[in-house]
DNA sequence: CACTTGACCTGTCCGC
DNA sequence: TGCGGACAGGTCAAGT
């Protein structure tokens, strides 16, 4: 579920929320959501003080006091909520973050960091994601933090450095080469829909059959969709929610992400969902041509 | 090497 | 209303 759109505005609540605050306890009710709970934690997460969250592609690092960071992937449906002592006034009566809030945890929640008064949330559904302590120096060395591409949306980021990339796997679909986290990171399904629509570039084509002209106007389309996301506080399909426990609305914003049926914003033909890369794959049929070229 | 498939899990939605 | 199957935004390993 969370792409950097979501990732980001999860860093950017955690930040605000969580800095300076010291980790007292810690519960994990799901081993595969926390495998090395057990002989870390004592020693570096409880009494560590949060001294900064950072986030890498689709990847938080929450760096402690102790020179250690807690590692976090949300994979499809992770969640990361903060319920404090003012949760409840934060949000006026009748807000439905007011009850969400109210009912943590739940049947997801997989572990539980109590810092004093407040507590931090890590939820998932689906227990694809996960955390892990490592010491904070060795994260760059880490070879699932070592071999992602460079963030598509941080400055110094050009379209030569794009095509470059992009080139690494020119044999191949331009959306399969989007979704590879080692090309560039952070870049998810919704998002490489979203900007090959902006593109106007269809999902198949092979990224050697691109135009130097197309592939700029897919890194400008990039950028925009993603940085309009952020904006937005990311996408809330389903289940994402940001750390105060509340939805992004990016959704408004999508063009054929989960609009098939509906009309293409841009020429009015009908948006059709397929499969390309093993993804579902929203496009419009007149804009985003296949085989050209 | 590039691409597809299945696996990891749970919940929801759709058709019968 | 119940049941089975398909499907869901991420990634990895294994197979073709």
């Amino acid at each position: 579920m969370p792409e950097l759109p979501e990732v980001e505005t999860v860093r950017r609540g955690l930040f605000e929320l969580l800095i300076g605050k010291n980790v007292k306890t810690v519960s994990c009710d799901n081993q595969k959501s926390f495998p090395n709970a057990k002989t870390d934690v004592d020693v570096f997460l409880i009494n560590a003080k949060i001294t900064n969250i950072r986030r890498r592609g689709k990847m938080l690092f929450i760096d402690l006091s102790s020179k250690y960071s807690l590692i976090v992937h949300l994979k499809m449906t992770g969640q990361m909520v903060y319920v404090g002592d003012d949760s409840q006034q934060r949000f006026g009566a009748g807000h439905p973050n007011r009850s969400l809030v109210n009912k943590l945890p739940d049947s997801s929640t997989r572990v539980t960091i109590g810092l004093g008064e407040a507590k931090l949330f890590f939820n998932d559904q689906r227990k694809f994601g996960w955390m892990r302590l490592e010491p904070t120096i060795e994260i760059d060395t880490l070879d699932y933090v070592k071999k992602l591409g460079p963030e598509p949306i941080e400055q110094g980021f050009t379209a030569k450095d794009f095509i470059e990339r992009l080139l690494r796997r020119k044999n191949s679909n331009i959306k399969s080469v989007l979704l590879d986290q080692t090309v560039m990171a952070g870049v998810g399904n919704i998002y490489a829909d979203e900007s090959l629509w902006g593109a106007m570039i269809h999902p198949t084509m092979l990224v050697k059959n691109l135009s130097k002209k197309q592939i700029n106007k897919l890194l400008v389309a990039l950028k925009y969709v993603l940085e309009l996301a952020i904006e937005q506080g990311g996408s809330s399909d389903k289940n994402y929610v940001d750390a105060e426990g509340k939805k992004g609305s990016y959704m408004k914003f999508a063009k054929v992400f989960r609009r098939e049926g509906q009309a293409c914003p841009r020429c009015g033909y009908e948006i059709v969902k397929s499969r390309v890369a093993g993804r579902g794959t929203h496009t419009c049929p007149n804009c985003q041509k296949a085989n050209t070229k």
